[in-house]
DNA sequence: CCTTGAGGGATTGTTCAACAACTCTCTAGG
DNA sequence: CCTAGAGAGTTGTTGAACAATCCCTCAAGG
Protein backbone atom coordinates (compact mmCIF):
# COMPACT_ATOMS: atom_id res chain seq x y z
CA UNK A 1 0.00 0.00 0.00
CA UNK A 2 1.17 3.75 -1.04
CA UNK A 3 1.98 5.63 1.94
CA UNK A 4 2.34 9.75 1.63
CA UNK A 5 5.66 11.53 2.16
CA UNK A 6 4.88 12.85 5.21
CA UNK A 7 2.75 10.90 7.94
CA UNK A 8 2.97 12.90 10.83
CA UNK A 9 -1.13 13.93 10.77
CA UNK A 10 -1.32 10.08 11.36
CA UNK A 11 0.81 10.05 14.67
CA UNK A 12 -1.50 12.86 15.86
CA UNK A 13 -4.57 11.24 14.78
CA UNK A 14 -3.70 7.88 16.49
CA UNK A 15 -2.69 9.90 19.25
CA UNK A 16 -6.21 11.28 20.04
CA UNK A 17 -7.76 7.99 19.37
CA UNK A 18 -5.67 6.44 22.05
CA UNK A 19 -5.09 9.09 24.72
CA UNK A 20 -9.07 10.19 25.21
CA UNK A 21 -8.75 9.43 28.98
CA UNK A 22 -6.76 10.86 31.12
CA UNK A 23 -3.44 8.89 31.49
CA UNK A 24 -0.38 8.05 29.81
CA UNK A 25 0.04 5.75 27.14
CA UNK A 26 2.02 3.43 29.41
CA UNK A 27 -0.62 3.55 31.86
CA UNK A 28 -3.19 2.31 29.10
CA UNK A 29 -0.31 -0.48 28.01
CA UNK A 30 -0.10 -1.27 31.52
CA UNK A 31 -4.03 -1.64 32.37
CA UNK A 32 -4.08 -3.65 29.59
CA UNK A 33 -1.39 -6.14 29.85
CA UNK A 34 -2.39 -5.92 33.52
CA UNK A 35 -5.60 -7.73 32.84
CA UNK A 36 -4.73 -10.15 30.33
CA UNK A 37 -2.13 -10.99 32.94
CA UNK A 38 -4.84 -11.35 35.91
CA UNK A 39 -7.23 -12.99 33.87
CA UNK A 40 -4.64 -15.87 32.64
CA UNK A 41 -4.29 -15.22 28.93
CA UNK A 42 -0.43 -15.00 29.45
CA UNK A 43 0.27 -18.04 31.67
CA UNK A 44 2.84 -18.29 34.27
CA UNK A 45 6.42 -18.71 32.51
CA UNK A 46 5.77 -16.67 29.58
CA UNK A 47 7.92 -14.15 27.94
CA UNK A 48 7.13 -10.93 26.88
CA UNK A 49 8.84 -10.31 23.80
CA UNK A 50 9.48 -6.43 22.95
CA UNK A 51 9.56 -6.77 19.27
CA UNK A 52 6.11 -8.56 18.99
CA UNK A 53 4.26 -6.03 21.53
CA UNK A 54 5.45 -3.31 19.98
CA UNK A 55 4.15 -4.40 16.54
CA UNK A 56 0.95 -5.56 18.27
CA UNK A 57 0.36 -2.99 20.48
CA UNK A 58 1.89 0.47 18.15
CA UNK A 59 3.88 1.96 20.88
CA UNK A 60 7.27 2.49 21.09
CA UNK A 61 9.59 0.37 22.74
CA UNK A 62 10.56 2.74 25.39
CA UNK A 63 6.87 3.57 26.26
CA UNK A 64 6.40 -0.30 26.28
CA UNK A 65 9.16 -0.83 28.79
CA UNK A 66 8.06 1.78 30.97
CA UNK A 67 4.75 0.17 30.84
CA UNK A 68 6.66 -3.28 32.12
CA UNK A 69 8.32 -1.43 35.07
CA UNK A 70 4.90 -0.31 36.15
CA UNK A 71 3.73 -4.02 36.23
CA UNK A 72 7.00 -5.48 37.49
CA UNK A 73 6.51 -3.25 40.99
CA UNK A 74 3.49 -4.55 41.40
CA UNK A 75 4.64 -8.00 41.15
CA UNK A 76 3.07 -8.77 37.73
CA UNK A 77 6.06 -9.22 35.81
CA UNK A 78 9.32 -10.19 36.49
CA UNK A 79 12.10 -8.16 34.86
CA UNK A 80 15.65 -10.45 34.19
CA UNK A 81 18.46 -8.64 33.11
CA UNK A 82 18.80 -8.72 29.51
CA UNK A 83 16.68 -11.69 29.47
CA UNK A 84 13.25 -9.40 29.09
CA UNK A 85 9.98 -9.79 31.39
CA UNK A 86 7.94 -12.74 31.98
CA UNK A 87 4.83 -13.73 33.80
CA UNK A 88 6.37 -14.96 37.01
CA UNK A 89 5.98 -18.69 38.42
CA UNK A 90 4.97 -18.11 41.94
CA UNK A 91 6.25 -21.51 44.15
CA UNK A 92 5.35 -22.85 47.09
CA UNK A 93 7.30 -19.44 49.50
CA UNK A 94 5.82 -16.93 47.31
CA UNK A 95 2.77 -18.51 48.55
CA UNK A 96 3.31 -18.88 52.13
CA UNK A 97 4.28 -15.73 51.89
CA UNK A 98 2.10 -14.01 50.43
CA UNK A 99 -0.66 -15.46 52.89
CA UNK A 100 1.48 -14.33 55.22
CA UNK A 101 1.25 -10.77 54.28
CA UNK A 102 -2.37 -11.10 53.62
CA UNK A 103 -2.92 -12.64 57.01
CA UNK A 104 -1.36 -10.00 58.69
CA UNK A 105 -3.12 -7.21 57.12
CA UNK A 106 -6.46 -8.54 56.86
CA UNK A 107 -6.67 -10.02 59.96
CA UNK A 108 -5.51 -6.82 61.94
CA UNK A 109 -7.41 -4.31 60.02
CA UNK A 110 -10.19 -5.94 60.85
CA UNK A 111 -9.83 -6.86 64.73
CA UNK A 112 -9.50 -2.69 64.84
CA UNK A 113 -12.73 -1.93 62.72
CA UNK A 114 -14.76 0.31 65.34
CA UNK A 115 -18.15 1.83 64.32
CA UNK A 116 -19.35 -0.45 61.98
CA UNK A 117 -23.04 0.87 60.12
CA UNK A 118 -24.50 -0.22 57.55
CA UNK A 119 -23.70 1.91 54.95
CA UNK A 120 -20.08 1.28 55.21
CA UNK A 121 -20.64 -2.04 55.04
CA UNK A 122 -22.88 -2.24 51.81
CA UNK A 123 -20.02 -2.41 49.05
CA UNK A 124 -19.13 -5.90 50.64
CA UNK A 125 -23.08 -6.94 50.88
CA UNK A 126 -22.57 -6.00 46.91
CA UNK A 127 -19.33 -8.46 46.91
CA UNK A 128 -20.66 -11.20 48.94
CA UNK A 129 -24.45 -11.13 46.83
CA UNK A 130 -22.18 -11.43 43.57
CA UNK A 131 -20.55 -14.20 44.73
CA UNK A 132 -23.32 -16.38 45.80
CA UNK A 133 -25.08 -15.18 42.38
CA UNK A 134 -22.04 -16.41 40.44
CA UNK A 135 -21.68 -19.31 42.28
CA UNK A 136 -25.55 -20.27 41.87
CA UNK A 137 -24.32 -19.74 37.56
CA UNK A 138 -21.50 -21.86 37.66
CA UNK A 139 -19.05 -18.90 36.70
CA UNK A 140 -16.00 -19.47 38.75
CA UNK A 141 -14.49 -17.02 37.06
CA UNK A 142 -16.94 -14.37 38.08
CA UNK A 143 -16.85 -15.95 41.73
CA UNK A 144 -13.51 -15.51 41.51
CA UNK A 145 -14.13 -11.86 41.09
CA UNK A 146 -16.14 -11.27 43.53
CA UNK A 147 -14.53 -12.80 46.08
CA UNK A 148 -11.27 -10.87 45.32
CA UNK A 149 -13.60 -7.46 45.59
CA UNK A 150 -14.95 -8.38 48.96
CA UNK A 151 -11.20 -8.48 50.37
CA UNK A 152 -10.59 -5.38 48.85
CA UNK A 153 -13.07 -3.98 50.17
CA UNK A 154 -12.93 -5.19 53.77
CA UNK A 155 -9.16 -4.13 54.34
CA UNK A 156 -10.98 -0.66 52.34
CA UNK A 157 -12.64 -0.25 55.81
CA UNK A 158 -9.76 0.87 57.71
CA UNK A 159 -9.94 3.68 55.42
CA UNK A 160 -5.80 3.45 54.40
CA UNK A 161 -4.37 4.66 51.19
CA UNK A 162 -1.52 2.31 51.46
CA UNK A 163 -3.56 -0.97 52.86
CA UNK A 164 -5.50 -0.39 50.01
CA UNK A 165 -2.84 -0.27 47.69
CA UNK A 166 -0.84 -3.31 49.53
CA UNK A 167 -3.65 -5.03 49.43
CA UNK A 168 -4.29 -4.62 45.66
CA UNK A 169 -1.10 -5.88 45.01
CA UNK A 170 -1.01 -8.75 47.31
CA UNK A 171 -4.10 -9.90 45.44
CA UNK A 172 -2.88 -9.31 42.35
CA UNK A 173 -0.27 -11.82 43.02
CA UNK A 174 -2.64 -14.28 44.38
CA UNK A 175 -4.51 -14.46 41.32
CA UNK A 176 -1.72 -14.88 39.58
CA UNK A 177 -1.07 -17.84 41.37
CA UNK A 178 -4.53 -19.62 40.96
CA UNK A 179 -3.97 -19.38 37.25
CA UNK A 180 -0.37 -21.23 37.82
CA UNK A 181 -2.55 -23.96 39.89
CA UNK A 182 -5.35 -23.92 37.45
CA UNK A 183 -7.02 -25.19 40.71
CA UNK A 184 -10.18 -26.73 40.64
CA UNK A 185 -12.84 -24.24 40.97
CA UNK A 186 -14.65 -26.07 43.20
CA UNK A 187 -12.52 -25.00 46.12
CA UNK A 188 -13.51 -21.55 45.72
CA UNK A 189 -17.27 -22.84 46.84
CA UNK A 190 -16.67 -22.91 50.35
CA UNK A 191 -15.35 -19.42 50.29
CA UNK A 192 -18.42 -17.97 49.13
CA UNK A 193 -20.61 -19.01 52.08
CA UNK A 194 -17.41 -17.99 54.56
CA UNK A 195 -17.72 -14.55 53.30
CA UNK A 196 -21.25 -14.32 54.15
CA UNK A 197 -20.96 -15.80 57.50
CA UNK A 198 -18.09 -13.36 57.95
CA UNK A 199 -19.87 -10.32 56.85
CA UNK A 200 -22.83 -11.49 59.33
CA UNK A 201 -19.90 -11.38 61.99
CA UNK A 202 -19.18 -7.96 61.20
CA UNK A 203 -23.10 -6.64 60.84
CA UNK A 204 -23.51 -8.07 64.55
CA UNK A 205 -20.06 -6.10 65.39
CA UNK A 206 -18.61 -8.82 66.28
CA UNK A 207 -15.00 -7.73 65.29
CA UNK A 208 -13.27 -10.38 67.24
CA UNK A 209 -14.67 -13.37 66.56
CA UNK A 210 -14.98 -12.26 63.03
CA UNK A 211 -10.75 -12.32 62.60
CA UNK A 212 -10.47 -15.14 63.79
CA UNK A 213 -12.65 -16.82 61.52
CA UNK A 214 -10.67 -14.86 58.66
CA UNK A 215 -7.24 -16.03 60.27
CA UNK A 216 -8.64 -19.76 60.18
CA UNK A 217 -10.31 -19.02 56.75
CA UNK A 218 -7.01 -17.42 55.18
CA UNK A 219 -5.15 -20.58 56.98
CA UNK A 220 -7.46 -22.95 54.95
CA UNK A 221 -7.37 -21.47 51.56
CA UNK A 222 -3.80 -21.57 51.69
CA UNK A 223 -3.45 -25.05 52.63
CA UNK A 224 -5.44 -25.73 49.94
CA UNK A 225 -3.89 -23.78 47.83
CA UNK A 226 -0.49 -25.69 48.82
CA UNK A 227 -2.15 -28.61 48.23
CA UNK A 228 -3.71 -28.19 44.96
CA UNK A 229 -0.35 -26.98 43.73
CA UNK A 230 1.95 -30.12 44.83
CA UNK A 231 -0.46 -32.18 43.54
CA UNK A 232 -0.53 -30.04 39.64
CA UNK A 233 3.87 -30.35 39.75
CA UNK A 234 4.02 -28.55 36.73
CA UNK A 235 1.58 -27.20 33.72
CA UNK B 1 38.19 21.43 23.01
CA UNK B 2 38.24 19.43 20.15
CA UNK B 3 36.57 15.97 19.39
CA UNK B 4 37.52 13.78 16.92
CA UNK B 5 34.88 12.60 14.53
CA UNK B 6 34.21 8.95 16.32
CA UNK B 7 33.49 8.75 19.72
CA UNK B 8 31.74 5.34 19.70
CA UNK B 9 34.98 4.49 21.97
CA UNK B 10 33.85 6.89 24.50
CA UNK B 11 30.84 5.59 25.19
CA UNK B 12 31.66 1.60 25.63
CA UNK B 13 34.66 3.14 28.65
CA UNK B 14 31.86 5.10 30.06
CA UNK B 15 29.67 1.75 30.48
CA UNK B 16 32.12 0.18 31.08
CA UNK B 17 33.28 1.94 34.62
CA UNK B 18 29.69 3.04 35.35
CA UNK B 19 28.11 -0.88 34.98
CA UNK B 20 30.74 -2.58 37.06
CA UNK B 21 28.21 -3.92 39.02
CA UNK B 22 25.58 -6.29 38.42
CA UNK B 23 22.71 -3.72 37.96
CA UNK B 24 21.64 -1.53 35.29
CA UNK B 25 22.10 2.20 34.98
CA UNK B 26 18.67 2.90 35.65
CA UNK B 27 19.09 1.09 39.00
CA UNK B 28 21.91 2.86 39.69
CA UNK B 29 20.86 6.22 39.16
CA UNK B 30 17.84 5.05 41.11
CA UNK B 31 20.20 4.62 44.17
CA UNK B 32 21.64 7.65 43.33
CA UNK B 33 18.72 9.73 43.84
CA UNK B 34 17.21 7.64 46.68
CA UNK B 35 20.26 9.00 49.03
CA UNK B 36 19.70 11.99 48.27
CA UNK B 37 15.97 12.00 49.05
CA UNK B 38 16.67 9.83 52.09
CA UNK B 39 19.34 12.25 53.39
CA UNK B 40 16.92 15.75 52.86
CA UNK B 41 19.39 16.92 50.32
CA UNK B 42 16.36 17.54 48.44
CA UNK B 43 13.37 19.28 50.27
CA UNK B 44 10.02 17.89 50.06
CA UNK B 45 8.53 19.64 46.72
CA UNK B 46 11.47 20.16 44.53
CA UNK B 47 11.04 19.25 41.46
CA UNK B 48 13.06 17.53 39.28
CA UNK B 49 14.17 18.99 35.99
CA UNK B 50 14.75 15.73 33.58
CA UNK B 51 17.45 18.51 31.70
CA UNK B 52 18.76 19.56 34.46
CA UNK B 53 19.56 15.85 35.95
CA UNK B 54 20.14 14.57 32.23
CA UNK B 55 23.14 16.88 31.96
CA UNK B 56 24.55 16.21 35.75
CA UNK B 57 24.53 12.44 35.76
CA UNK B 58 25.09 11.70 32.04
CA UNK B 59 22.47 9.53 31.36
CA UNK B 60 19.83 9.70 28.84
CA UNK B 61 16.57 10.96 29.60
CA UNK B 62 14.66 7.33 28.75
CA UNK B 63 16.94 6.20 31.27
CA UNK B 64 16.47 8.76 33.52
CA UNK B 65 12.66 8.63 33.35
CA UNK B 66 13.01 4.34 34.21
CA UNK B 67 14.83 5.83 37.40
CA UNK B 68 12.15 8.24 38.34
CA UNK B 69 9.95 5.69 37.79
CA UNK B 70 11.44 3.11 40.06
CA UNK B 71 11.60 5.58 43.17
CA UNK B 72 7.91 6.88 42.23
CA UNK B 73 6.89 3.25 42.84
CA UNK B 74 9.30 3.65 46.11
CA UNK B 75 6.72 6.67 47.21
CA UNK B 76 10.17 8.60 47.42
CA UNK B 77 8.90 10.89 44.32
CA UNK B 78 5.81 11.86 42.92
CA UNK B 79 4.86 11.61 39.57
CA UNK B 80 2.40 14.53 37.82
CA UNK B 81 1.34 13.90 34.06
CA UNK B 82 3.00 16.63 31.99
CA UNK B 83 4.52 18.22 35.15
CA UNK B 84 7.34 16.12 35.72
CA UNK B 85 8.17 14.11 39.10
CA UNK B 86 8.27 15.92 42.28
CA UNK B 87 9.30 15.27 46.31
CA UNK B 88 6.35 14.18 47.88
CA UNK B 89 5.31 16.37 50.55
CA UNK B 90 3.65 14.60 53.14
CA UNK B 91 0.54 15.84 54.81
CA UNK B 92 -0.81 15.22 58.21
CA UNK B 93 -3.34 12.38 56.66
CA UNK B 94 -0.45 10.62 54.71
CA UNK B 95 1.55 10.50 58.39
CA UNK B 96 -1.47 9.11 60.36
CA UNK B 97 -1.62 6.73 56.66
CA UNK B 98 1.88 5.79 57.50
CA UNK B 99 1.67 5.04 61.09
CA UNK B 100 -1.88 3.19 60.51
CA UNK B 101 0.07 0.71 58.15
CA UNK B 102 2.86 0.68 60.41
CA UNK B 103 1.31 -0.56 63.45
CA UNK B 104 -0.57 -3.01 61.52
CA UNK B 105 2.54 -4.56 59.95
CA UNK B 106 4.82 -3.99 62.84
CA UNK B 107 2.71 -4.91 66.29
CA UNK B 108 1.07 -7.95 64.24
CA UNK B 109 5.04 -9.36 63.69
CA UNK B 110 5.74 -9.21 66.80
CA UNK B 111 2.67 -10.49 68.42
CA UNK B 112 2.92 -14.00 66.00
CA UNK B 113 6.93 -14.55 66.58
CA UNK B 114 7.93 -17.68 68.00
CA UNK B 115 10.99 -19.16 68.50
CA UNK B 116 13.03 -16.75 68.90
CA UNK B 117 17.10 -17.14 70.25
CA UNK B 118 19.78 -15.21 70.66
CA UNK B 119 21.10 -15.81 66.81
CA UNK B 120 18.38 -14.15 65.43
CA UNK B 121 17.74 -11.43 67.44
CA UNK B 122 21.64 -10.26 66.86
CA UNK B 123 21.00 -7.98 64.15
CA UNK B 124 18.45 -6.19 66.56
CA UNK B 125 20.95 -5.85 69.32
CA UNK B 126 23.73 -4.02 66.70
CA UNK B 127 21.12 -1.99 65.84
CA UNK B 128 20.11 -0.75 69.22
CA UNK B 129 23.49 -0.62 70.34
CA UNK B 130 24.34 1.48 66.96
CA UNK B 131 21.40 3.71 68.24
CA UNK B 132 22.81 4.16 72.13
CA UNK B 133 25.90 5.34 70.44
CA UNK B 134 24.36 7.62 68.15
CA UNK B 135 22.99 9.49 71.08
CA UNK B 136 25.99 9.46 73.27
CA UNK B 137 27.86 11.15 70.48
CA UNK B 138 24.63 13.12 70.05
CA UNK B 139 24.46 12.30 66.36
CA UNK B 140 21.12 12.40 66.04
CA UNK B 141 21.08 11.73 62.22
CA UNK B 142 22.98 8.57 62.98
CA UNK B 143 20.76 7.91 65.46
CA UNK B 144 17.80 7.86 62.98
CA UNK B 145 19.38 5.84 60.96
CA UNK B 146 19.53 3.16 63.36
CA UNK B 147 16.57 3.62 64.88
CA UNK B 148 15.25 2.78 60.81
CA UNK B 149 17.27 -0.26 61.00
CA UNK B 150 15.87 -1.58 64.06
CA UNK B 151 12.48 -1.82 62.70
CA UNK B 152 13.61 -2.88 59.87
CA UNK B 153 14.99 -5.93 61.33
CA UNK B 154 12.11 -5.94 63.92
CA UNK B 155 10.00 -7.18 60.95
CA UNK B 156 12.40 -9.30 59.32
CA UNK B 157 12.20 -11.56 62.13
CA UNK B 158 8.84 -12.62 60.29
CA UNK B 159 11.21 -13.67 57.71
CA UNK B 160 8.92 -12.66 54.61
CA UNK B 161 10.34 -10.88 51.72
CA UNK B 162 6.71 -9.25 50.90
CA UNK B 163 6.94 -7.64 54.83
CA UNK B 164 10.01 -6.68 54.53
CA UNK B 165 9.57 -4.67 51.13
CA UNK B 166 6.38 -3.36 52.18
CA UNK B 167 8.14 -1.99 55.70
CA UNK B 168 10.92 -0.54 53.65
CA UNK B 169 9.10 1.42 51.79
CA UNK B 170 6.94 2.58 54.67
CA UNK B 171 9.92 3.62 56.50
CA UNK B 172 11.39 5.26 53.37
CA UNK B 173 8.65 7.72 52.81
CA UNK B 174 8.01 8.00 57.00
CA UNK B 175 11.76 9.28 56.48
CA UNK B 176 10.91 11.82 53.77
CA UNK B 177 8.17 12.93 56.68
CA UNK B 178 11.03 13.69 59.50
CA UNK B 179 13.14 16.15 56.53
CA UNK B 180 9.81 17.37 55.55
CA UNK B 181 9.12 19.08 59.52
CA UNK B 182 12.81 19.36 60.43
CA UNK B 183 11.44 17.85 63.52
CA UNK B 184 13.79 18.69 66.71
CA UNK B 185 15.94 16.13 66.86
CA UNK B 186 15.60 15.79 70.34
CA UNK B 187 12.51 13.74 70.28
CA UNK B 188 14.48 10.81 68.77
CA UNK B 189 16.19 10.59 72.27
CA UNK B 190 13.56 8.37 74.11
CA UNK B 191 13.18 6.40 71.04
CA UNK B 192 17.04 5.21 72.10
CA UNK B 193 15.77 3.68 75.18
CA UNK B 194 12.41 2.70 74.08
CA UNK B 195 13.97 0.40 71.67
CA UNK B 196 15.99 -1.45 74.57
CA UNK B 197 13.24 -1.79 76.27
CA UNK B 198 11.59 -4.09 73.56
CA UNK B 199 14.58 -5.83 72.62
CA UNK B 200 14.56 -6.80 76.30
CA UNK B 201 10.62 -7.96 76.20
CA UNK B 202 11.78 -10.32 73.08
CA UNK B 203 14.79 -11.33 74.74
CA UNK B 204 12.44 -12.83 77.49
CA UNK B 205 10.12 -13.97 75.19
CA UNK B 206 7.38 -11.80 76.02
CA UNK B 207 5.63 -11.22 72.93
CA UNK B 208 2.09 -9.78 73.76
CA UNK B 209 3.83 -7.59 76.26
CA UNK B 210 6.72 -6.34 73.14
CA UNK B 211 3.55 -5.68 70.60
CA UNK B 212 1.50 -3.81 73.51
CA UNK B 213 4.88 -1.56 74.34
CA UNK B 214 4.96 -1.33 70.12
CA UNK B 215 1.85 -0.17 69.82
CA UNK B 216 2.27 2.23 72.44
CA UNK B 217 5.19 3.41 71.45
CA UNK B 218 4.42 3.84 67.60
CA UNK B 219 1.15 5.75 68.77
CA UNK B 220 3.34 7.93 70.69
CA UNK B 221 5.63 8.57 67.77
CA UNK B 222 3.06 9.90 65.67
CA UNK B 223 1.12 11.84 68.22
CA UNK B 224 4.74 13.82 68.36
CA UNK B 225 5.51 13.81 64.84
CA UNK B 226 2.56 15.50 64.13
CA UNK B 227 2.27 17.79 67.10
CA UNK B 228 6.03 18.75 65.55
CA UNK B 229 4.33 18.99 62.10
CA UNK B 230 1.20 21.55 63.55
CA UNK B 231 3.96 23.34 64.81
CA UNK B 232 5.85 23.82 61.83
CA UNK B 233 3.35 25.23 59.16
CA UNK B 234 4.96 25.19 56.13
CA UNK B 235 8.89 25.58 56.12
C1' DC C 1 29.81 -40.13 25.08
C1' DC C 2 30.38 -36.08 27.63
C1' DT C 3 32.39 -31.69 28.44
C1' DT C 4 34.17 -27.34 27.01
C1' DG C 5 34.43 -23.32 24.48
C1' DA C 6 34.17 -20.37 20.37
C1' DG C 7 31.14 -18.34 16.95
C1' DG C 8 26.88 -16.12 15.57
C1' DG C 9 22.05 -14.85 15.70
C1' DA C 10 18.56 -12.86 18.44
C1' DT C 11 17.04 -9.88 22.17
C1' DT C 12 17.62 -6.51 25.58
C1' DG C 13 20.02 -2.06 27.37
C1' DT C 14 20.98 2.67 26.37
C1' DT C 15 21.45 6.70 23.80
C1' DC C 16 20.05 10.42 20.79
C1' DA C 17 17.31 13.66 18.26
C1' DA C 18 13.04 15.19 16.81
C1' DC C 19 8.47 16.51 17.42
C1' DA C 20 3.78 16.41 19.73
C1' DA C 21 1.20 17.68 23.77
C1' DC C 22 0.65 19.79 27.81
C1' DT C 23 1.25 23.33 31.69
C1' DC C 24 2.37 27.72 33.28
C1' DT C 25 2.90 32.50 32.86
C1' DC C 26 2.13 36.81 31.15
C1' DT C 27 -0.40 40.07 28.66
C1' DA C 28 -4.18 42.35 26.28
C1' DG C 29 -8.85 43.10 26.25
C1' DG C 30 -13.28 43.13 28.39
C1' DC D 1 -10.71 42.26 38.60
C1' DC D 2 -11.35 38.63 35.54
C1' DT D 3 -10.80 35.97 31.22
C1' DA D 4 -8.86 34.37 26.74
C1' DG D 5 -5.12 33.27 24.41
C1' DA D 6 -0.34 33.47 22.69
C1' DG D 7 4.30 32.08 23.78
C1' DA D 8 7.92 29.74 26.31
C1' DG D 9 9.41 25.90 28.59
C1' DT D 10 8.91 21.12 30.05
C1' DT D 11 7.27 16.52 29.63
C1' DG D 12 5.42 12.52 26.58
C1' DT D 13 6.36 9.54 22.76
C1' DT D 14 8.52 7.95 18.85
C1' DG D 15 11.96 5.57 15.83
C1' DA D 16 16.43 4.46 14.69
C1' DA D 17 20.95 3.19 15.88
C1' DC D 18 24.38 0.65 18.21
C1' DA D 19 26.46 -1.75 22.39
C1' DA D 20 26.04 -5.58 25.63
C1' DT D 21 24.41 -9.82 26.79
C1' DC D 22 22.21 -14.24 26.39
C1' DC D 23 21.44 -18.57 24.20
C1' DC D 24 21.89 -22.01 20.85
C1' DT D 25 24.76 -24.58 17.81
C1' DC D 26 28.57 -26.99 16.62
C1' DA D 27 33.07 -28.54 16.64
C1' DA D 28 37.37 -29.87 19.12
C1' DG D 29 39.26 -32.30 22.80
C1' DG D 30 39.14 -35.40 26.67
Amino acid sequence: MPESADTTWLRTVAHEVRSFDRSSTAERVAELLRSRVIEGDLPPGTRLSEEQLVEVLHVSRNTLREAFRLLTHEGLLVHRLHRGVFVPELDEDDLVDLYRLRRTIECDVVRRLEGLDAVRLRPLHAAVAAGEDAARRGDWGAAGTANMRFHQQLVALAGSRRIDETTARLLAELRLAFHAIAVPQRLHEPYVSRNRALLDLLTAGEVEQAAKELEAYLHDSEAELLAAHRAHPRS
